[in-house]
DNA sequence: ACAAAAGTGTTAGGTATACACCCATGC
DNA sequence: GCATGGGTGTATACCTAACACTTTTGT
């Protein structure tokens, strides 16, 4: 490595601690789920000094003998009260602003989880309020169309920079349902294709055509498989019982051919595709 | 945010300087460029302590006040020895793994950097020896058909994780280049539609129909456009002189339809694919 | 019977792939 | 001339988007 800033000057060998600027590591989670024919994610409330009633996304400090990874997977069981499962937990992007928590010097490794439709209002694990907000009610800069200023009607604030990574996360999510299976993990472990459609057509805000969503389903390889037993779902209110699929494997898989969205559902965040 | 680990007990709110167990944050550049028809990255060897001879992505410490963006331009800078330019950087993701530096914590905010080929051998600011190599020179995790243990001939010994850092790096530029105009990053200001084509058979390893290229490149918005002047690059060795094109803007644009490569040059990192 | 959701099929239009062919230059 | 790279065209296979139609359930 070469040699640091300036200030506390860093040895490019051999240094030890003390020589070099000590900051706070954090992990902040973005945890989305589709519910209600929405996509939305969990935010607490601040109960404490900076931001005190503003909305933040749960997170902590990462221990000194912890893995990134663990102190991620750690919050993600704290927060939404389950063990560690077979969600999707994945990096977004680190945030390191000085200045962005008012009190000392903090970088945040910012992660995105993938969560079926739980329980409804897991209280947190510490007594603080949480619960889960439609990204649509959420005020967040450049994303479907917004104008970050045009509040919404009861949007939240938003504690921190937040609401930069919310809307960073809430892209990811989007552009990752288009080339891999992920949008299964918004699904219970057995689903129906419309179900699954209905996951697509939430996190886009688009309506899509049932046969060809239908028809690029099954022709895509590794994404979904009937489900074991021949059983079919009950329709929730009127219609044909459909047939239950369960996704292909536990992990990720890139998808052939993946499912483009839109244009006019891509065009809404535009201007932040460039990372 | 929710309480941290047990080591260091952190107080959810007023904590200060103490509470909280001290990082060092530093910053790792994976500079790409593509010369001699292949995808080249700079190294730079370490002379001192831990990995002393092996090769190690340049970078440093970021300042106590310093953004982490703004660390990783002035290691770019210092690096390359030039000053901050129009060059394509972005963050790729976080390694903080307890033990990846023997000598302290160390979280380590890896970027990806595109240039275009630079003035040959640019010693690095401080005195140790830095050079590009060709990523298929490179021993890495799953790459290019990779064994990781069939060592390439003369492949170089990677200090700390780099080895899989680097693989994640090349991963993000072969991907990004597929539906940004990034390619464009590894091209002097101005190209002929040939270059551009290199570009992308270098990263990609595999070779592209001319007149297929040609029509996309064309019929793609933001991506190329024709050079101010009419004039031509007189030809390297033979053939007709071709004419200039410059990248249609300075910032990274989303390309409509995207360049997908072909699936047997995608197949190589299909079991990284799953971030 | 009717509404709603599942499931199947068909067709027109566009895009990609693999070529074939001509042009301009250096050796 | 001939090799090399630039530039243009075309035909086929394939994929996508849009829409029509049938089936199965609840009310």
């Amino acid at each position: 490595m070469s040699t640091g800033t300036d200030a506390p000057a860093t040895a490019p060998e051999g240094y030890d601690a003390g020589d070099y600027p000590p900051f706070g590591v954090t992990v902040d989670l973005a945890i989305f789920t589709v519910r209600d024919g929405a996509l939305k994610v969990l935010l607490v409330e601040r109960s404490a000094d900076p931001y005190e009633g503003a909305w933040a996304l749960p997170g902590g400090f990462v221990g000194v003998d912890e893995d990134i990874d663990d102190a991620a997977w750690r919050e993600l069981a704290e927060e939404t009260g389950l063990t560690r499962t077979d969600w999707h937990l994945e990096q977004l992007r680190t945030y390191g602003t000085p200045g962005r928590d008012p009190r000392m010097r903090v970088v945040s490794v910012a992660h995105v989880a993938f969560a079926p439709d739980l329980p409804d209002p897991q209280a947190g694990s510490d007594a603080r309020c949480a619960r889960w907000w439609a990204v649509d009610d959420l005020d967040l800069p450049g994303l479907r169309g917004g104008d970050h200023d045009s509040d919404v009607d009861g949007a939240p604030t938003l504690a921190f920079d937040h609401a930069r990574i919310l809307a960073a996360a809430f892209d990811r999510v989007a552009a990752k349902i288009e080339y891999t299976s992920l949008a299964t993990a918004f699904c219970p472990p057995t689903f129906t294709l419309g179900e699954l459609q209905h996951v697509y057509e939430a996190v886009w805000g688009v309506r899509l055509d049932r046969s060809n969503f239908r028809r690029w389903v099954q022709q895509t390889t590794g994404l979904v498989r009937p489900a074991p037993t021949d059983e079919v779902r009950p329709p929730q209110g009127r219609g044909r019982p459909a047939a239950l699929f369960e996704a292909r494997t536990e992990g990720v898989r890139t998808l052939h051919p993946p499912l483009l969205r839109p244009a006019d559902a891509r065009a809404l965040r535009a201007d932040r595709s460039a990372r």
